[in-house]
DNA sequence: TGAACATCTGAACAACTGCTCAGGTATTCG
DNA sequence: CGAATACCTGAGCAGTTGTTCAGATGTTCA
């Protein structure tokens, strides 16, 4: 094939990607759901609000990691903060991520 | 809220985190996509299938860079390869991942 | 007040990541 | 053949990441 034409698919190409914007941010999503320890976070909460000892438990690593990762999750707007007494509660703070959970576990598990 | 039963808690999260292998796997695909080279490059993809080349191009990094990541890309089934002559086209393999994608885009531009 | 509890925080470290660089393979064509 | 083209690859490096550690903050209760 050597009369392949170059310059239109670099074109149409370009048009897909996007902008730079949407890039930037679609990445950000992703990347705060590729750690296993953050989406083992983000799972735990789909249900109900948890404290961090909580989460601690549930995930399995120590109480200054959670705290550390939630406050991430935090900034990023994924979760919201409420404060009983001496304890902290977080839940989720986006509806949409339990549909982006959704969808990637149907992917993994019909392409095994 | 002093009578908040943890062990309750703890023991439905868990149930919500799921098995091990789904994390893990849940983990992989988010992560491959929360790099905006990456990124870039499977929405590059997602009209037509391109040569390294004319990937380099449109996300505008080196071939270099492009050939090691579109290795990655390969080898976690995401994409694949088809050779003719001197020039090596690559297209998605993967049909959720477009999905994956659309579900993410309308999520961040909800909540701006 | 002081002890216990729950959480938060910054610094430091090891592991990982994406890129560049230099050179390699493979194919085409004069 | 030899030059040009397209792609591949391993090593190395700078920047990033997730965790631990040690200690700080804030709250409850006797």
């Amino acid at each position: 094939m050597k009369n392949h034409n170059h310059q239109a698919a670099i074109r149409s190409a370009r048009t897909a990607v996007g902008p730079e914007e949407t890039i930037t941010g679609l990445a950000e999503t992703f990347k705060i759901l590729g750690d296993p320890t953050r989406l083992r976070i983000v799972k735990a909460l789909l249900k109900e609000e948890l404290c961090v000892l909580d989460v601690a438990a549930v995930v399995g690593i120590s109480e200054s990691a959670v705290s550390h990762q939630l406050r991430l999750l935090k900034t990023l707007r994924l979760v919201k903060q409420r404060r009983d007494g001496k304890m902290a509660f977080y839940a989720l703070d986006d509806e949409h991520i339990a549909d982006l959970i959704k969808v990637a576990t149907r992917h993994i598990e019909e392409s095994s």
